[in-house]
Formats: structure tokens, sequence, C-alpha cells
DNA sequence: CTGTATCCCGACTGATACTG
DNA sequence: CAGTATCAGTCGGGATACAG
């Protein structure tokens, strides 16, 4: 159907655990909010909108761990830390900016479906669907 | 950095949202199972391994929710249901090949990576890291 | 064969308070 | 400023049993 198709057994688990780690709550927008430069803690905090200060700290957490960010302290006083993507975030960036423009473009026809599947009564299972189109 | 970088605050969200549809546990391994033509339920069940009943179809439910995928069901006795991917699916599998292609190619990078970080005590915090490579 | 309905547990996450 | 610690609530997801 689709030419040159990935190793479904192997790959896809490498794929799965690739987007484990990115498809979280917040590891995308630090990641993307990085991508216009190094920030610091609560400049990302700030930017980041809805994240919580735990929830930030975990995720650069993760991030570092993956080799994806990189943690600079500098021992001043008060503490500056800065968090920079490192060239492997880099690439993950622009493969992620990929992902970004099929959900700008398509996004339109999810919710169209959505609205589609929620509002008829008629899907063949008895029904009480929740979720009310939350994208 | 990243020249022609993605309008952060709206759009951001959005991927994010899209990761939120296919981040899950199972939506990508279904999908990429789908993209080798369609299938019947019991055979994404048995290609697709740890997964339960009860999570596919949730994950089938909620991909024909999005109008990723088509569910036909064949009124005979047995039923026979198959689900096939829509032109919406095949669009969004081969936007996921390209995060694969990546996943693939940086793995091993991310794994050393991971050892690094776990490997060294002097993180700077205090220690007591989980997940011990679960990639 | 293709589901639906419950129960239940652990993980994720937010809120809050405290520290160097 | 940049975290860590703790507690509590929600939710994903597995096991199991039942149904058309």
């Amino acid at each position: 159907m689709i030419p040159g198709h990935i190793r479904v057994t192997t790959d896809c688990r490498t794929v799965t655990e690739i987007l484990s780690r990115i498809g979280d709550k917040w590891s995308v927008q630090t990641v993307v909010q990085l991508g216009s430069g190094p920030k610091r803690f609560n400049e990302l905090r700030r930017q980041i909108d809805g994240i919580s200060q735990r929830m930030l700290t975990l995720t650069l957490r993760g991030l570092e761990r993956d080799g994806l960010v990189n943690r600079t302290v500098f021992p001043t006083v008060p503490p500056r830390v800065e968090y920079r993507l490192t060239d492997l975030g880099c690439s993950l960036l622009k493969t992620v900016r990929g992902l970004a423009e099929w959900a700008i473009e398509n996004r339109p026809e999810i919710v169209a479906a959505r609205q589609r599947f929620d509002g008829t009564a008629s899907n063949g299972h008895t029904g009480d669907e929740r979720r009310s189109a939350s994208l």
C-alpha cells in the first residue's frame, strides 16, 4: 500500500519509545521554546504557560538525560541556569517541525471528523461518547 | 538559531494536541500495522503483541473518531469487522515515518546519553535516578 | 469473532510548602 | 533564582467477566 514501509515488529517499538519520550504533555513545547535560543528556568516557565515548576523541572531533566538539552549552571548568586538544545535536540526539533506542519494542515479535518463522529448517534455502538472535541 | 521556526504560542498547542492523539501507547503501532493494508480486529490484536482487547478497541475508536481509520462491519455471522486507514491516516503514516527515521537513526545516541547521565553521580542534583534505560 | 462493562492499581501531574 | 519534598487527585491501562 505504501512503499518502503518500516520493519513493523522492530522499528515500531523504537518509534513508540521516542513518542513516549516526546509525546508527554510538555516536552515538545519545551523543545520548541528552546529552539529559539537558550533560556533560563523561569524564562521557560513563563513562556510555556500552563506548566508547573515541578513539571518543568522533570521535563528538563528528562530531556537532559536523553541528551537533547544541555544544562549549564553559572555559579553566581543568585544562581543562573541556562538550558539550550544540543545538536541532537536541534535535529529532533527539525523532525518535530514536520509533524507540526502535518498537524497544522490537518487539524481542521480532524476536528471535522470528530464532530461528525460525535454527532451521529448511528455509530453502531451504543453511545455515550465522552470528550466533546477537546482538540 | 533555526530558520523558519513555528509560531510557538499558537502552533505548539496544535502539535501537542496531535501528539496527545498519536503519542499514546498504541496508536502509532496500530496505524503502522494498518499501513500494510486493511486488517480485522483479532488480526491486529495478534500483530500488535502486548495490546489488550480493551485498549485495541479504545485505540481504534479514537482513531476512527479522528478520521484516521475507517471501520467497516460486514453483517455476517460470525461478525467480520475491517479496519483500514483513511487518506488522512495514510498521510499521518507518512509523517510518522519521518519521525521513525529520526528515532531509528538517533536511538543509539539517546541510549548513550542516558547511560552517561545515569552513570555520573556528579549531576549536580542529589540523586536517585529512576528508570534505568527503558529505551 | 467482536466487542462492552467493571474493578483496580500504579503512574503522571498539579498544588503547596520548604531550601540553598 | 532555581530548584526539592510531599501529598492528593486523576487517569491510563491491564485483568477479568459477560454479551450480541
